[in-house]
DNA sequence: TCTTGACTTCAAGTTAACTTGAAGTTGTAG
DNA sequence: CTACAACTTCAAGTTAACTTGAAGTCAAGA
């Protein structure tokens, strides 16, 4: 099995075949064609789609993803260099993601134990209501409403 | 002000009036009518509209919003009951993503740690290859192809 | 009373990431 | 060489959570 079929890389990387003809849509993975046009693919494009879907596990879109893969080669494995580079960028990523969380448990827990039913000193609650926070930060568009609070 | 417009609850909660009407149209939160028809917030919807804010911060959907919601009075502030059994729930969803985040992140150490470019060993990357762990565990509709795999 | 910003409804548009279906073509086992 | 599974393209559908626009109504200050 020197090509694999779109149905092979569908079968051995778990992604539905809709999904890889979207992928190479958006220029994530590349096949080759038959001369009755259908798709063929290099075996390095497993590993490339696994890659993809280790991405979205960690919550990369797939533009990010077209941009992370845009730097590795799609005919062979990636060196070790490119490897190192990618995982560390996606280290990175999860770290600050469980740090968010982290912190948003830290709230929480915080709300349970002030017993702050009035919710106003909540740190959770607080980037929700902007009349408390004016002026101190990204503003949503309201519409239909006060064009000069917009304005601040 | 005793009751609310929808300008003056979009501006206190910084919610658009369209997500406003929006969450109404999915049983959210409730409004009275003046004679005109246009629409009257209690006070007590803005903290709901803080609690909706929150939820979707923890990765809660509207629909699921609306149950944990359901059982929360519209016209009042929720008791310590309430709100203990939403937060200590809450709490608990953020503890399992962030141990899925980290369980995410040692695989991806380890990956780095062992310079496992050939991705067979990495956990990581396993749930990605079907055809390695065939019949371990839930499936994708594959399409095109091959219907005795999806049957095993 | 008049003006006008704030409101009303309803339909359609948006984005991501695909899936589904239709209609037609290819590749290969028998 | 034939049958038929596997493929092709393209358009439209799906879900979530809204946003935008059109066309018309309400409310409140001057």
């Amino acid at each position: 099995m020197e090509w694999l079929t779109i149905g092979d890389l569908a079968i051995r990387s778990g992604v539905a075949t809709s999904a890889l003809r979207f992928y190479e849509t958006k220029g994530l993975i590349r096949s080759e064609r038959t001369d009755g046009n259908q798709r063929r693919y290099l075996r390095a494009t497993l590993r490339r789609v696994a890659l993809i879907r280790a991405g979205q596990e960690l919550g990369l879109s797939l533009a990010e993803l077209a941009d992370a893969l845009e730097t590795l080669p799609h005919d062979r494995t990636p060196t070790k260099t490119d490897w190192k580079r990618l995982s560390r960028t996606w280290r990175q990523r999860l770290d600050s993601q469980i740090a968010e969380l982290i912190a948003l448990r830290d709230e929480l827990t915080d709300c349970i134990g002030c017993g702050c039913l009035s919710l106003k000193s909540c740190a959770i609650f607080n980037p929700g209501d902007a009349a408390s926070s004016l002026g101190t930060g990204p503003r949503y568009l309201l519409g239909d409403t006060s064009e000069e609070f917009v304005k601040t």
